[in-house]
RNA sequence: CGGGUCGGCCAGACGGUCGCGUCGUGCGCCUUCGGGCGUACGCCGAGGAACGUCCGGGCUCCACAGAGCAGGGCGGUGGGUAACGCCCACCCGGAGUGAUCCGCGAGAAAGUGCAACAGAGAGUAGACCGCCUCCGUCGUCCUUCGGGAUGGCGGCGGUAAGGGUGAAACGGUGGUGUAAGAGACCACCAGGGGUCCGAGCGAUCGGAUCCGCUGGGUAAACCUCGCCUGGAGCAAGGUCAGACAGACGCCGAUGAGGCUGCUCGCCGAGGCGUCGGGUAGACCGCUGGAGGGCUGCGGCAACGCAUCCCCGAGAGAGAUGGCCGUCCGGUCGGAGAGAUCCGACCGACAGAACCCGGCGUAUCGGCCGGCCCGUUCG
């Protein structure tokens, strides 16, 4: 997603849930949808350099999902500070463990 | 060999695999025939600082980009450059045994201002102690009775040698001189200024001679002098397509506005505000440029010229990530007499958005070279 009006309908109505390094919003929609994701990533997290490693692996978790098998959802994950020190299998725990089971059923 | 100093360069390498972005080609689907979407393959795809946005330019628009003042910037000299507040060489001053480093390097003798504390006095200097003449007064001693010597107190003055204060007290040392003193005068030394000679394009340097001229700091205080300087910025600006709906108020050829402050000059007919409505699409600008490299020539150098060769991100809220293997570098632990082997961890700072030239700042480490000092050997 790239849109302004879908980030803010999404963090406004979606489901939260949380984990150490995200917030994630997500919004039901047919199975038959493919799943749509978007990223937030503040200053608060890092310099440039860690904005965009935190949203490149996001992403990298994201197709991991979406080759798994995952539909059905439109998704929003706003990256908390520390998400650029938590490294890459932590930060791919988190998302699965959140992610997995509302996708993938 | 040890220590130091200056400069240049690199920014982990190779491979596999799952992915991302631009472009090209093939195929499929859709099409209002402009193209769009999907998919496969191929090429290419961040930096030395891409950063901060502190200077300087190109480019674009604002009269034809103009004039003056104000404002702002710069400041040894000569050169380099498109230009600069940058770079090179040199000069001066300071630090260092030295290589070398440092200086926001014009003017303080045009004027105004400022300087805590201490101190008598801080810029037209200045008498607290001290030193000295003179006057008054009170003593002591001597006397040839005219006076002389000496001391205390008070007073008018003189004095920058000595003490003391201070970051700094109006040249220094020695002498002449004097009541005591003083560049008042003299010798030497230090500085300043004038004139002349020599070297250098110049800043400046060396020398001769005259003048007793000795007049501290601060200009990143005002200021003076010289030089430079119009404004806005790629959301600049342009082309095409498309949508809607205007209403009211104020100003305006006696000149709105363009255009930061003022004056002039030029262009010049719409401009501004409130409410309401609509759209936020495509393309150009957009990357081949003051570009990079080898060699040669000129120059101490910065740099310039010539031949040849090489250029392969471009954007739209914005593409480089995940995993694995081998090697490389570093740190730690273990084994070994040693060469070495095994294991773990780490590999910085940081992401193009119109493009260049600089500056500043961040940075794990590594490589190369010039020069200096010390030591040893020949």
């Amino acid at each position: 997603m790239v849109k302004p009006s879908d980030f803010r309908a999404i963090v406004r109505r979606g489901r939260r849930a949380s984990c150490a390094s995200a917030l994630i919003y997500r919004i039901e929609r047919d199975r038959s949808d493919p799943a749509r994701f978007g990223f937030i990533v503040s200053k608060a997290v890092g310099n440039a350099v860690e904005r965009n490693l935190v949203r490149r692996r996001m992403r990298a978790v994201a197709r991991s999902i979406v080759d798994a098998g995952g539909t059905g959802s439109d998704v929003v994950i706003r990256a908390l500070p520390g998400s650029a020190q938590r490294g890459w299998n932590s930060l791919a725990a988190d998302m699965h463990a959140i992610l997995d089971p509302a996708l993938t059923r």
